[in-house]
DNA sequence: GGGTGTGAAGTTGTTCACAGCT
DNA sequence: AGCTGTGAACAACTTCACACCC
């Protein structure tokens, strides 16, 4: 809801979960100088069916050409685009204790777009102090240009999360990643995305104790 | 399909990712002496619909009591049971880098029934190095019990998942939280789970940029 | 031949709305 | 009266299969 002005084309939310996923097999095929590749080949690269892929894809437009396949650098631009990702996004991560440091740290997202500007955390303790190359900043010491999207990521304890979110949000930010496990309560302009490892882990549990093999490998006893 | 065994009662995929957030906030609820709770209150604090909520936990059986509510205390049993949390899980995480070793000292992971128990790299410059009270081993360290369950966590760099997953595999690890952006290549008794951080955050850029609010906000003198 | 694009069918998940129990 | 449990309607997503184009 909340949809009253135009929404371009309509990609499924499905989709568009999947599309980072294809842009980075495109961009490593692109390194390693492919420049046309299959509905099938694409597909096994990012673990998805070759029919989900071509639906996904149809929903850009037509990129690709029958007998052929799709030309990598002309898809990796469209999902690049369709995505918003042409210019970099700025990153601000909530929060410096151990998971907040190694978010900081983390390589993966520079190459994907992604630039980690603020460091935030409102423990005088650690306000001054360095991780990589930036200094840890109060909330204060966080005051982004009106006009330049800022993504939140949320790494602080569960009790702060909340007061994190709502501090993000009073400064312009619309988008945020939590990894907290407090499910927050935000106006519904803002997304939100969340990453709970023990959560994670306990859907792994069930499955895990579903497809155990045998009831009890116990004894080989003969009597 | 592969469905060949009896699989107890069919819980769909999207309950089961559900029920962890259940489960932790019937816990809290239980903290604070709270002993019945209606699926409007549940379902509020957990982030989802009322009438979700109740089907959800309907597949699990008839736990609510009608013009009541749900005792918190059973309930919390019951899910707790069904993900198969009775026991502790072990976690082996593998890839000591910043990123693991944020998750080895992840406080999250203790209070929610998973134990911590290896520290897995394969860099001789790291084996023997503790982080907190857990030292580094090499593959030849990991040595789980057959009969017990180990969830193993992939937090090595892109080009070493895929080996890292084989070897965890080949000790008889089913179930794997994978870190990496690579798509793993793995069978299908093994169950995996993607955390890929910077897909994440490029899902939340495409919807920032299309719920930008205005053209270009300028103006209104600060200084 | 080979591989895309896509309606149609099938599957899974969500929401509604109300019967039924306490 | 209040709140659960659930069939039935609905919506979203996935898979199939084949027409169509290079």
């Amino acid at each position: 809801m909340t949809n009253t002005s135009a929404s371009r084309r309509d990609i499924p939310d499905a989709t568009v979960a999947r599309l980072p996923v294809y842009l980075r097999v495109l961009r490593a095929l692109s390194g390693r100088g492919v420049d046309v590749v299959s509905s099938n080949e694409l597909a096994d690269a990012a673990g998805v069916r070759s029919a989900g892929l071509r639906k996904d894809l149809s929903y850009l437009g037509s990129y690709g050409v029958r007998g052929v396949g799709y030309d990598v650098e002309r898809l990796s631009e469209e999902i690049t685009r369709e995505l918003g990702l042409q210019s970099d996004f700025a990153v601000a991560i909530v929060g410096m204790g151990n998971l907040g440091r190694a978010l900081a740290d983390y390589r993966g997202f520079a190459t994907r777009g992604f630039e980690v500007r603020w460091l935030i955390d409102n423990d005088p303790a650690l306000t001054g102090i360095h991780v990589g190359a930036l200094a840890i900043v109060d909330f204060d010491g966080f005051r982004p240009a009106a006009d330049e999207s800022v993504i939140g990521v949320i790494a602080t304890p569960p009790h702060a999360a909340q007061a994190a979110a709502d501090a993000l949000v009073a400064r312009g930010v619309r988008s945020i990643l939590n990894f907290a496990s407090e499910p927050l309560d935000l106006p519904e302009s803002v997304a939100v995305r969340k990453v709970d490892l023990a959560t994670e882990l306990q859907i792994l549990a069930f499955h895990d104790q579903r497809t155990r093999p045998e009831p009890a490998p116990l004894v080989e006893v003969p009597s």
